[in-house]
DNA sequence: GCGGAATAGATGATGCGTCATGTACGTTGA
DNA sequence: TCAACGTACATGACGCATCATCTATTCCGC
């Protein structure tokens, strides 16, 4: 729970010569700010959530996308792909999870090979205690401080970087030029 | 690595009535995409910049830190004042680094408590090979998405909510409110 | 049907981040 | 001058994320 670098360039480079690629005054500023801010955001939200009710950022997307689900009930791929993590960080967190009694396993007949994730009653007690706590959080510290227009802006462009990102993938598999 | 919440409130909640501090459908899909984007976009550059250059961003902020200053070495406490990071982080960083010979530890005359940071030779080149590859990627997948005034409104923005973040820390701490 | 590939998922090793706690040194004030 | 407090930093335990690798099943062409 991290985030990207912070100076980008080591000894006050910056806006050099062509060929290097090095950022300019204001994208120095505005990527360190960016950097800085999901750095600290993310650890508060973090550990409020983690105060008040015991469960990680991680749980609680785990548990959101089961209680979205008609059956409160998912197939281990089908969470990897709306969550976007890696196979073995689910597997790995979805058996601590299941230790700590927020979901269950259960065996699937159709696949062999696969399974179901299941919700339990402890899991949605926590999940529905956690949540308005958890958006209030977010509430307080990022959309207080932002006008609409900006909040329509930040979907626009964290939407398109998000494209360039998933293009890079799909270009890295399919081996496109 | 990862990243704050993704759909935030549990069963579609959005829009609720006063008194519960849900999110309204547009600030859904803004934090969903913010979320995502962040999550992904770490990923990738912890990821490209550990390929090439063995390096993590941690490894990386630190290096940077050390090489912006004159004498190539700095106080943890500066460091960690610079980063932004908890002291325990910066202090288990430090000692892998220094397990890995990127940085070395010097005992501090004015301060029988404290040490200094050193970078090392192989550290140096550590930065100094890993730097423009992993400016190259923040550009291509971050500022060349961006127009400059987006950038611009992207800066004003996380400023704003750091400084939200840094009032709540000063409020916690010295008992105002 | 069978052999090879793709898919679903688990697992061990290892580095990272946080919390709680410990230790050593400095500072301050009665 | 010395006790109380604050500061600088380290450490152990533990949960988390990633990489490499492994197993079991299904799919697909022949």
């Amino acid at each position: 729970m991290d985030g990207p670098s912070s100076p980008i360039a080591p000894s006050g480079r910056a806006d050099a010569g062509v060929g290097t690629p090095w950022l300019d005054a204001d994208e120095q500023r505005a990527w360190r700010a960016y950097v800085r801010m999901q750095g600290l955001l993310a650890a508060r939200l973090n550990r409020e959530l983690q105060l008040e009710s015991g469960l990680s950022l991680a749980d609680y997307d785990v548990l959101v996308q089961l209680t979205d689900t008609p059956e409160a009930r998912l197939r281990p791929f089908e969470l990897q792909h709306e969550l976007q993590w890696e196979q073995s960080r689910l597997s790995h967190h979805l058996a601590r999870m299941r230790r700590r009694g927020l979901v269950e396993r259960e065996e699937c007949s159709e696949d062999g090979r696969g399974a179901f994730v299941v919700l339990t009653e402890k899991g949605r007690q926590a999940i529905t205690a956690a949540a308005p706590g958890h958006v209030g959080v977010v509430r307080r510290f990022f959309f207080d401080g932002l006008t609409r227009e900006e909040v329509a802006m930040l979907e626009r462009l964290t939407t398109r970087i998000l494209d360039r990102l998933s293009d890079a993938d799909a270009e890295t598999q399919g081996d496109v030029g």
